[in-house]
DNA sequence: ATCGGCTCGCGCAA
DNA sequence: TGCGCGAAGCCGAT
């Protein structure tokens, strides 16, 4: 290892979090036998793809508590934040010129993974991409899972030795440097105006309901757990009871780890005597499964993605008239003649999610009301990376696509599409209430 | 209210 | 090679 380096450097691409980050504590057992202090680098951008208010003011939240935290165990921490897209792009780089090593997040897909392919050849020092995304690592499985039932015996055999807590070391070297300049200051009263100087899309406000962070995470956590753990199997598909957990956009941010809540719900339900089976069932075998199909899929926004007798069905039955077929800023703007739908499209665009079961019932009416499959697809995703606080994931790109059959399988034969699974209003009347979730959104 | 059929292919048992 | 079964389905028959 270089011997000029005065930290260790953890590099928070995708996992912005203290607590529960094996990468981080690997980051700290590194410093401690090179004898040096860990610095935690997180960067904010504004040339990412939909740059907006929304996410920006989300990820800015968590901020002042990673610091908080960074502090209580003696790291240092940069935020570096770019405001304009002409300001160098150069903090990472400035920050690993000090540095003995760098850690930081092994991700499957997007930016991070294409850093980690890339950025380890332009620097002289030890490079370590560590897994702190999944629950069972994502190095245990060895090729593409084809649904959730192949993937989950293999989870089950390992979910205890996995399920552990994470231990990060004791600081033996306090960061005690000057913060460098690249450092931006953020408090909760700043926010708003920083994210107002960037040069991003200020047409997309920030969530109604939901605010960044790791506190926040877990003050949801703890609410979930006292009050919706003991109706989640019961109610998880009703969308106007609330049962579910609310943690998709924090788990998307790296502020949860997925690890730290199913820890959390095992230790309650033990206590308390319930069964947190269904829960764990989305949080682990379903969340895992994503992970899984992003890392070995060649891509990830195209029908090619899908097994063969879904690609076949829908190809079969793409000159199907479609009555009605509405265009993607009809979509955009829940302006289609169903009230449930546009409800769905209206919790996208205000609260920055739509409910796990309605966005089954989005997609597949995106599907059946779009000129082509391609289309429909194309649609989903750009709606979801530009307003949903957990798009751009791998959960997001594997339930858009469960729409058109991927982990699915066929059913009947019907128009438009073809064998994949149908649903329709009558189905979400009979099984949610419709009405009540609608007078809540508009 | 409840049930079987629809339809493909994986992975295990044999 | 055969066989059971699979994220949230619908639909028609009973």
């Amino acid at each position: 290892m270089r011997a000029g380096g005065r930290y260790v450097l953890y590099w928070a691409q995708m996992n912005r979090r203290v607590e529960s980050n094996h990468a981080l504590a690997y980051a700290v057992e590194v410093a401690n036998s090179l004898k040096l202090p860990v610095l935690f680098y997180e960067g904010l951008t504004c040339s990412y793809p939909h740059a907006n208010d929304r996410f920006h003011t989300f990820l800015l939240e968590g901020v002042p508590g990673t610091a908080r935290c960074l502090q209580r165990r003696g790291m240092g921490y940069v935020f570096h934040l770019r405001r304009c897209r002409t300001d160098p792009n150069d903090a990472f780089y400035r920050l690993a010129a000090d540095a003995a090593a760098v850690v930081t997040d092994d991700y499957p897909v997007f930016i991070a993974h294409d850093h980690n392919r890339s950025v380890p050849n332009k620097l002289a020092i030890p490079y370590y991409a560590v897994d702190s995304s999944c629950i069972v690592p994502m190095g245990h499985f060895t090729k593409q899972e084809y649904a959730a039932y192949t993937i989950r015996p293999k989870i089950r055999k390992v979910l205890d030795e996995c399920l552990q807590p994470v231990k990060i070391p004791h600081v033996r070297y306090r960061f005690t440097d000057v913060l460098p300049a690249l450092h931006t200051p953020v408090t909760k009263s700043n926010i708003t105006g920083l994210a107002a100087a960037c040069q991003i899309d200020h047409s997309i406000p920030p969530s109604t309901e939901y605010r960044g962070g790791h506190d926040e995470a877990k003050r949801r956590l703890r609410y979930f757990l006292e009050n919706n753990l003991r109706r989640y199997a019961k109610l998880n598909r009703e969308p106007s009871a609330h049962a579910t957990s609310g943690l998709s956009p924090y788990l998307h941010f790296g502020h949860i780890s997925s690890l730290e809540v199913a820890l959390a719900v095992r230790e309650y339900a033990a206590e308390h005597k319930l069964i947190a089976d269904e829960f764990l069932e989305q949080l682990i075998v379903r969340r895992e499964l994503a992970f899984n199909f992003a890392r070995f899929s060649p891509s990830l926004d195209s029908l090619d993605a899908l097994p063969n007798w879904a690609q076949r069905t829908l190809a079969e039955h793409a000159g199907d008239r479609r009555d009605p077929a509405y265009t993607r800023e009809q979509f955009e703007h829940a302006a289609t003649h169903d009230a449930l739908w546009n409800a769905t499209q209206t919790e996208l665009l205000t609260r920055g999610v739509i409910h796990g079961y309605y966005r089954m019932y989005w997609g597949k009416k995106i599907l059946e009301w779009s000129a082509t499959p391609e289309e429909a697809l194309a649609t989903m995703i750009y709606l979801h990376d530009r307003y949903a606080l957990d798009g751009r994931d791998p959960n997001t790109y594997t339930n858009i696509l469960w729409c058109f059959g991927l982990h699915d399988r066929p059913w009947s034969e019907r128009k438009i599409f073809g064998k994949t699974r149908y649903m329709n209003l009558e189905g979400m009347k009979r099984k949610t209430d419709v009405d009540a979730y609608v007078q809540e959104i508009v």
